[in-house]
DNA sequence: AAAAGAAGTGAAACTAGATTAACTTTATTT
DNA sequence: AAATAAAGTTAATCTAGTTTCACTTCTTTT
């Protein structure tokens, strides 16, 4: 039970659940450990469930007509994950969802999670702020793509996630702020020299 | 009252009501009438109401720095708008919201929506979903701004959303799939003319 | 209905960022 | 500890899309 304490008291932030609640609420999530470069969601599978990400990193990814990658997000300890209109549909994914790092996640399928937003108004309440909060977050990434030069997105994303930018592969962090490598190691250098 | 039909049919869908809970919700709304170039959002005031559009169309757009404007949605008949991170975090807004034609919208301010949410799980339940189809929503549009080039953006907008595509001003439908109306002009004639 | 302003077009010059390719460094596998 | 593969760098060339600007058409105001 001692990796379900983070989810414990990420959930107990955003509502105020008792000690039955609690348990309910985590008893529905199995801990999985995940190896590095391993898949927890494909393209053409359905995402079965939502992972909180105990340990670890995770990127999720498509991958576009010529062959090229490109990121969509990154996940670090004490965030969610999946290939969200896959398993809100129940569709088949379009995104690659990786390890980028041995990992713990703890899962929740998608039955389950019906369930307990049945069950209790505020696990429903949860869900829904967590769904509000994500639209806003990728609000404002789809802003900063339409406004600003590749240049200023890197400089920001430097000094806002500087841990994130320091942990995971340059590829992966120059296709999420929708770049190539190279002109991204260029700006990193002209950059360092000046 | 005839003007709040739509707006059953529109949470009827998605969750099934009796007539006294449609009566709640339907009574938490109020009917505005809004000119066209009036705004119903503007930056720096917080976002006090959610819009469900009955007549008429919208877009919310933000300013960057230079001076360009950038558009974020676009919204007609039977869908909701606001400049949702003001609303739901009530702080002030970053964007504009303005009427591209004359409309009439029902609007539900901050504090009756957090009531009917805390009073009724179905409610509750209508908003998690709404939050969860706009996030997938907006994710495929980032994706589609990653992956596709300035022409495949237009002409797959065109297709599949004729209606739009031909009632918003060009130098916002070009804003919004992140080109200038110059280029956008030239994608038109040298498609229309081979 | 004339005048003024806003929206849209077309074309030339320009540039931010992509592409290609050769090379170096760092990780992984044997 | 070699060998191999993957990730990152540098630089030259190229191009999709921007900028600037002059012109036209459509819309709003008087």
């Amino acid at each position: 039970m001692e990796h379900h304490q983070a989810l414990i008291d990420h959930i107990s932030k955003r509502v105020s659940l008792n000690e039955d609640e609690i348990q309910e609420f985590v008893s529905c999530f199995k801990i999985t450990k995940v190896k590095k470069r391993q898949f927890i969601i494909q393209p053409d599978f359905v995402a079965k469930y939502r992972n909180y990400v105990i340990q670890g990193a995770f990127r999720a990814y498509v991958v576009a007509d010529e062959g090229e990658e490109h990121t969509i997000q990154f996940v670090v300890e004490d965030w969610w994950i999946s290939d969200y209109s896959s398993f809100i549909y129940q569709q088949p994914a379009s995104m690659f969802v990786i390890a980028l790092e041995d990992s713990i996640v703890l899962q929740i399928d998608y039955e389950s999670e019906q369930k307990l937003k049945a069950s209790n108004h505020k696990f429903e309440t949860f869900f829904r702020i967590m769904a509000e909060r994500s639209f806003a977050g990728i609000q404002k990434r789809l802003i900063s793509n339409l406004t600003k030069t590749a240049e200023e997105r890197f400089t920001e994303f430097e000094q806002n996630y500087p841990k994130i930018a320091n942990r995971v592969p340059q590829y992966a962090l120059a296709s999420f702020l929708g770049m190539t490598t190279q002109y991204m190691s260029k700006l990193r250098n002209t950059r360092v020299h000046k």
